[in-house]
DNA sequence: TTGTGTTTTATTGCCTCC
DNA sequence: GGAGGCAATAAAACACAA
């Protein structure tokens, strides 16, 4: 599409594949339509028809702009979204409209371009708390895996140290097998606070046994007084509480949400999100 | 054709800025 | 106080399935 020049008549613009621009409009019946030309200056037209005239005076009712209207204003709209006031009467001129429709049209446009932002904004957010609880999950279960480790391990410790004061020599083997390498390789004194033994974590006098908020002395054996099997290492609250955290956390950064129009703001309420472009230079949602 | 849902145009009321 | 912005909403126009 391009700029059209024609005479005393103003500047227009034609779309390359069709005709002149037109705008459409009903009579005051609103049921015989016609097509009229809409880049047009009325202060350099000679003889507004008096039909025009009625039509743009009629008693109010809605009239859809045309498509090349609406056209023309999405351009200027990419252009500029504010519209200063000099803009907004050029371009009633241009289209054959009332400035306040213009005005109406860009406050409109606005306002869908912010509801389609939101939707994008929420899309991204929505895909990136399911990337980091997905995460969660997956550490979550290693989790569950190294302590089911831990008890396996801690159950040989147990047994070995069952059959210490046993002297049946049935028992050498698994005794062998149970016994800390550290203790038994390294030369080094056996020490209480060597914890690089398995002995040492577990069986050391002023450890395990002692369960906090406990009292009694725990019976050897009882594999669960080293590590009481838990559901989750998070109470519910807690969980609750990440999940929560994730939509805005600290330090962490979004992926990149593309935007429609260049220069976005940066503000605090973009839920942390590395804003690129600016629709409105009164972006303050 | 008609009922219904969606989109677009326009209004209203409130707020902010100059 | 006026102008212009926005949110909320009304209502006309449109799209479309039944």
């Amino acid at each position: 599409m391009y700029w059209l020049q024609n005479g005393l008549d103003t500047v227009g613009f034609v779309p390359v594949s069709g005709s002149r621009s037109m705008v459409s409009f009903e009579d005051f019946n609103g049921c015989k339509r016609q097509e009229r030309p809409f880049f047009r200056s009325f202060d350099q037209e000679e003889n507004v028809d008096e039909e025009y005239d009625e039509y743009l005076h009629q008693p109010e009712k809605k009239r859809r702009l045309s498509a090349d209207q609406v056209q023309f204003l999405e351009k200027s709209f990419v252009e500029e979204n504010k519209l200063e006031p000099e803009r907004k009467v050029q371009l009633a001129k241009d289209l054959g409209l009332q400035p306040r429709q213009v005005a109406i049209w860009f406050q409109n446009r606005r306002a869908r371009w912010k509801t389609k932002q939101l939707e994008k904004d929420y899309g991204a957010l929505e895909s990136s708390y399911n990337s980091l609880k997905a995460d969660y999950d997956c550490l979550l279960k290693e989790t569950e895996k190294l302590k089911s480790e831990v008890l396996h391990l801690t159950d040989k410790v147990v047994l070995k140290q069952k059959h210490e004061g046993n002297t049946d020599p049935s028992d050498s083997n698994e005794q062998l097998l149970a016994q800390p390498q550290a203790s038994v390789d390294s030369g080094m004194p056996s020490n209480q606070e060597d914890h690089s033994s398995a002995k040492s974590d577990v069986l050391d006098s002023d450890s395990p046994h002692y369960v906090e908020g406990h009292s009694s002395l725990i019976e050897p054996g009882d594999s669960s007084y080293v590590l009481e099997p838990e559901q989750s290492d998070l109470s519910q609250d807690e969980e609750d509480n990440l999940s929560k955290n994730l939509l805005a956390p600290t330090g962490y950064v979004f992926p990149k949400v593309e935007h429609d129009y260049p220069n976005p703001p940066t503000n605090s309420c973009y839920f942390g999100f590395p804003v690129e472009e600016q629709p409105f230079g009164f972006w303050s949602y």
